[in-house]
DNA sequence: AATATCGTTCAGTACATATTGAACGGTACG
DNA sequence: CGTACCGTTCAATATGTACTGAACGATATT
């Protein structure tokens, strides 16, 4: 019994997920999401993986605060239903520059207390605080190419904002 | 009794490093390795961070299986030594390319698997695959960058290889 | 206003893995 | 050839957190 193309694809983003360091389900969902190219509601969401529905309302509030998903009304339904929006990287990468940045400063406040005559401590301190920085700078950059790039494989450009 | 800018800076990095699903102990070892500016027995590592001689050698291995850190022979002293090498992140991000591009591949492979008339799915999983090896790339630039501008900081370029 | 239908929260459990102490193998020294 | 010194490996433990079931609060319908 081989399985489906959906499902590998569901469970490989899980995978990744996990890898880098978020829970599986969370990545498990997105996949889900982006198959269906629809709505889905939590209840739908929880049956189609086979988990629990509160482990789907945790993890898809987790993807709406990175950006990748969000919370859309039917009509006619009082469920909430979810999709992915038209960039999820973009935003994900934007998400963390913000981190980038966050390290940056911390980093930069400590280089600033070490004394003068450190041997070149408190440089190297600040050294890495600047990798940090720039590193957030590059992802921005990065996150604006796939909002301009992406954008045309839609048939109608959405024109957000 | 404030703890001093190097254990603010150790700790930071272990934080770090286990925010991004890595061992904390790894961050402590850059952190310390960072800090003396001159090769560290195992032994020395270990009573610096107060954890185990076994922590050390599997996360210091660890660090030099991403390219952060390097074993080196002192002359005159039977033990390992270890220092971080020229440009830690950047080879860090290397690695992190490798990582999508396998990313991309397996995701590339499943997308194939998907029907001529599967209403768009295969084609949305393709794009992810993009997404990923596009990443790469980006990640490899990145990389790129930092070799050609860190290296000025160095009064004596080291010309390795 | 009462009831039903949601989504969320919370305590508890399960699970993964980071970390450790002790045993092991290998290499240089006497 | 035995001994001492390293680094690594391995089983056991500790720790963090993902996940679940059940209780809760809120909102819309009747």
């Amino acid at each position: 019994m081989p399985v489906s193309p959906q499902d590998r694809f569901i469970e490989t983003l899980g995978l990744i997920s996990q890898t880098e360091g978020s829970p599986r389900i969370s990545g498990q969902i997105l996949g889900c999401l982006v198959l269906a190219n629809e709505p889905l509601s939590l209840t739908e969401i929880a049956e189609r993986l086979d988990v629990s529905k509160a482990s789907v309302s945790t993890n898809v509030r987790l993807l709406e605060i990175r950006g990748m998903a969000r919370r859309e009304a039917m009509r006619g339904s009082r469920q909430d239903h979810w999709s992915v929006v038209e960039n999820p990287h973009q935003q994900v990468l934007a998400t963390l520059a913000d981190r980038f940045r966050r390290n940056a400063d911390t980093v930069k406040s400590i280089a600033a207390d070490f004394p003068e005559d450190d041997g070149g401590e408190g440089a190297r301190v600040a050294g890495f605080a600047e990798f940090y920085l720039r590193s957030a700078d590059f992802l921005d950059s990065w996150a604006q190419t796939l909002a301009t790039t992406d954008q045309p494989e839609k048939e109608t450009p959405p024109h957000v904002g």
